[in-house]
DNA sequence: TCAATCACG
DNA sequence: ACGTACGTGATTGAT
């Protein structure tokens, strides 16, 4: 049967726009929109293959709803600006593709859907209908399906609605599911509902009525005295809503089906335009002879022993090429599925861990070829086990060098690495499996999961000497090499090591913190004459704000602002903000702390942290499940909590904190002559600049005047602003400006360095540590003055903040090494930041305080010296 | 899924 | 005139 697709133009370049990141040619036209929109026509008609295709557009003229309803505003909300520019395009390119366009005054995209798709069906077609509205949903039969796509990253998913499927979901048929909008009305279209019923009642009135004119024949059946009231209040309104929502199937359209019969898309005209879009991915599409099918044909399963023994003796004769390799297992899962390897010849065999190819097996196997063998694969670090090996160097991590080349993604998988950097177009894995975990997918797609499998591999291997390339072209070869892989060792071991808790403290402190909870919530509840929940920003500033009349103004889009320094000014006054205050800090550190820490203790009784390195901008790794970089610190009670984290039997902890390192790094960067000796001759710092700015004989240097100056020296680092100034130290922003002057007047190096960071940036399009590692700043060409502002702050902050974490993991790397190479028993087990926490057999210690002093201090020989501070304890909170 | 809040460097 | 400090992650409530 001929199938016909129809799609809905903005709904899809609106889910386009919000799902994929932001994307600009170098003419500076946002594309990202176009780009998704791309991506999801292919998709669809790679699955589907239909003989006609239609993409509808709105139009801006008034349609028949603006006539009966004047308030309707029709298609939702304002575009933004990068949007509105891409729509021209779209159909630009559509056109180009010879992709029949309808769009007619009076009617939306959806009455022309409707409307074709129900003629269609009647002809004996089949119809699918895509569109990011749910609203489409009444137009399902079991003939008309309609796919909502939801881009996320890159990555689309499809849902598919037959008429079955909306009951399944809504417990209402598509005819019915008019009247439940009706009822509860749909805010994006600015149709309104009845009053009181959301989606849950107007779904059970539904069930329970069948349909909007069976509900108000029979309206006294409701037994909800509120609801049943509002109903009949509002009957008008509900019959108006749902005219309103009623999707036209009779619209007066002409459209000859000949007309929008799908032909060759590929043609000179949509070249050309995809080559200026910069869209090289999809234009890999034009070039005959590069399809996925000549790369997957050499793709193969292995499933038993004498076939993967053979595997692996051909890749030990692979010594001059690389070997791409991919292991097949989800995280916290037990066994892999498999893994898989390709060779240079684009050979790629999928082997599956099963039977006499057991775990230990393939373990064996694998680490005997990484000895021999260059290997390149994503996520190297989660791969360890498979690649027993105490050094990087003929390894590659390809995810890791597309990090580095944009570390602005959100995420770097493989499929996106193919695309960027190979121009080949792989499904993702959420697109092949969805949300199935890897061995459910291997048992339910066999042939699909050979494919994946070796796709990972494949690109593993191809993609390296790319990537090699590029890391060179853009000087970071060494960044990679010396400093990114080495670390993957090191974070590898720092998460199987853990650290150690003591579960009944943890519980006895989450209990102590309960008692007082309580007590406050009481208090906070009598002092507001009403029970509500505090922990609800909203309802929080409406008993203060609103029921209390505590003046304070509104901040947020949503309303009254409850932040903590909002408070804070009137909790002298109002006893009841004080308690709230007490309240929020104890609750954070009962949930986040207390009960979040303890839902991660393993059988070992220690926290298994994951370290990510290719999360920030600016090259600092982060920690997460649980995050054990943010452990409280600053306020007494919450450091408290370091007391659970202690050393195993017969160790103690070390603490090496690097003192002031991203001042010092301004230091050196910017050569300030002043700065430097600041630093060659005074410990602190603070008191040193606020003599130097402030004009005053150090001894003299007022608390005060050291807090202002400390400010003034966090402030550079942030990228400086008055206003951000002024902001921290609670002064007029003219006084912030004048400390910013007399600090450039101080030193005058840092601000010549600071300005040409800026102007670099503004130039290349990105700034560089001192180890060479980048950041783009596209924020710097944005026209809007906010954006550019950020941009600014950000070239200033990230060559420190960036060198800083260079400069930190060559560090681990080097203290990891020399625990390795002088035969120490004691552990690296954590770093936030500027600190690395060593867990130390008590015999070792001042070898451990030796080397952590050494390679910490000499990590980056700078114009100042790196200073250390170290201590010792038995549990994380002695050792600080 | 997003916004607000708050923990850290 | 615009309306902010830089970089993260977890929890909560509301949508």
């Amino acid at each position: 049967m001929e199938k016909l697709v129809l799609i809905d133009g903005h709904s899809i370049l609106n889910r386009a726009f919000y799902g994929v990141p932001d994307l600009t040619n170098s003419a500076g036209l946002h594309t990202n929109a176009v780009y998704g929109f791309l991506n999801i026509l292919f998709k669809i008609l790679e699955e589907e293959t239909p003989a006609y295709l239609t993409v509808a557009f709105d139009v801006k003229a008034p349609t028949f709803r603006h006539e009966i309803y004047q308030e309707y505003k029709g298609t939702r909300k304002p575009m933004p600006e990068e949007l509105r520019e891409q729509v021209p395009v779209l159909k630009e390119v559509l056109g180009a593709m010879g992709i029949k366009m309808m769009e007619k005054a009076g009617l939306e995209a959806d009455d022309i859907l409707g409307t074709l798709a129900k003629r269609a069906e009647k002809e004996g077609l089949e119809v699918s209908l895509v569109s990011g509205d749910r609203d489409l949903l009444q137009i399902a039969t079991d003939r008309i399906k309609i796919r909502i796509p939801k881009t996320k990253g890159g990555k689309t998913e499809i849902e598919d609605y037959y008429a079955a499927d909306v009951e399944a979901k809504y417990q209402v048929n598509p005819t019915q599911f008019i009247d439940l909008k009706a009822l509860m009305g749909d805010t994006a279209d600015n149709i309104p509902g009845v009053p009181k019923v959301g989606e849950k009642t107007a779904t059970e009135l539904m069930v329970k009525f069948g349909s909007l004119d069976q509900l108000y024949e029979r309206i006294d059946e409701v037994k909800k005295n509120a609801v049943r009231e509002s109903l009949k209040e509002h009957e008008a309104l509900a019959r108006l809503s749902k005219t309103l929502a009623t999707i036209r199937v009779d619209s007066p359209l002409e459209f000859s089906l000949e007309e929008a019969r799908v032909q060759d898309f590929y043609t000179e005209e949509a070249y050309v335009i995809f080559k200026k879009l910069e869209f090289k991915n999809l234009l890999s599409r034009f070039e005959k002879g590069v399809s996925n099918d000549s790369v997957t044909e050499k793709f193969q399963r292995i499933e038993d022993l004498s076939a993967c023994e053979k595997v692996f003796e051909e890749a030990h004769g692979q010594r001059e090429g690389v070997i791409g390799f991919a292991l097949l297992q989800d995280k916290g899962e037990s066994h892999p599925a498999g893994l898989a390897l390709a060779f240079q010849d684009g050979r790629c065999f999928f082997i599956c861990c099963q039977g006499l190819l057991t775990e230990g097996y393939l373990k064996e196997k694998m680490s005997g070829l990484a000895r021999k063998c260059r290997i390149s694969c994503g996520d190297i670090k989660n791969a360890y086990a498979y690649l027993e090996c105490g050094e990087t160097e003929h390894f590659f991590d390809i995810v890791l060098a597309a990090y580095l080349l944009n570390p602005l993604k959100n995420d770097y998988t493989i499929a996106d690495v193919a695309n960027e950097h190979l121009a080949l177009m792989i499904p993702e894995r959420a697109q092949r499996f969805g949300k199935a975990s890897l061995l459910e997918a291997m048992e339910e797609k066999p042939e699909e999961f050979t494919q994946y499998a070796c796709f990972l591999a494949y690109v593993s291997a191809a993609a390296m000497p790319v990537l090699q390339e590029k890391l060179e072209e853009a000087g970071m070869q060494s960044l990679m090499n010396e400093i990114e892989m080495p670390l993957t060792l090191v974070l590898h071991d720092m998460e199987k090591e853990g650290i150690l808790v003591k579960p009944e403290e943890l519980k006895l402190y989450g209990e102590a913190l309960t008692g007082r909870i309580l007590q406050l919530e009481q208090t906070i509840y009598e002092e507001a004459g009403i029970t509500f929940n505090i922990n609800s920003p909203k309802q929080l500033g409406e008993i203060l704000f609103d029921r209390l009349g505590i003046p304070g103004g509104k901040k947020t889009k949503t309303g009254y602002s409850t932040a903590a320094d909002v408070l804070e000014k009137l909790a002298p006054e109002y006893p009841i903000v004080a308690d709230v205050l007490e309240y929020r800090g104890l609750a954070k550190l009962k949930s986040t702390y207390a009960d979040g820490l303890a839902a991660f203790i393993g059988e070992d009784d220690r926290i298994h942290s994951t370290f990510h390195q290719t999360i920030t901008a600016t090259g600092r790794i982060s920690s997460t499940d649980p995050n054990l970089q943010n452990i409280p610190m600053r306020m007494e009670l919450g450091r408290k909590i370091r007391k659970v984290f202690v050393p195993r039997e017969g160790c103690i902890f070390t603490d090496a904190d690097y003192s002031q390192i991203e001042l010092r790094i301004l230091a050196h960067m910017s050569g300030d002559q002043q700065l430097i000796d600041a630093y060659r001759m005074h410990a602190d710092i603070h008191r040193t600049t606020a003599s130097q700015v402030f004009h005053i004989p150090f001894e003299e240097v007022t608390d005060l005047q050291r807090r202002n100056a400390k400010a003034v020296n966090f402030g550079i680092v942030y990228g400086i602003s008055s206003f951000g100034l002024s902001q921290d130290l609670s002064i007029s922003r003219k006084e912030a400006a004048e400390y910013i002057e007399q600090y450039f007047a101080t030193y005058p190096g840092v601000k010549g360095f600071l300005d040409r960071t800026v102007a670099e940036a503004k130039e290349k399009g990105y700034v560089t540590t001192l180890f060479g590692r980048r950041r783009p700043v596209p924020e710097l060409g944005s026209s809007n003055f906010m954006q550019r502002s950020f941009g600014e702050r950000v070239a200033m902050n990230s060559p420190i903040q960036g060198t800083a974490a260079d400069v930190i993991k060559i560090a681990m790397i080097r203290v990891h090494r020399r625990l390795k190479k002088e035969k120490l028993k004691s552990k690296l087990i954590l770093q936030v930041h500027d600190e690395l926490l060593i867990e130390t057999v008590k015999e070792e210690a001042e070898q451990v305080k030796r080397i952590l002093g050494e390679e910490m201090g000499h990590a980056a020989e700078l114009s100042v010296k790196l200073e250390i501070d170290l201590h010792e304890g038995n549990d994380w909170y002695e050792a600080k």
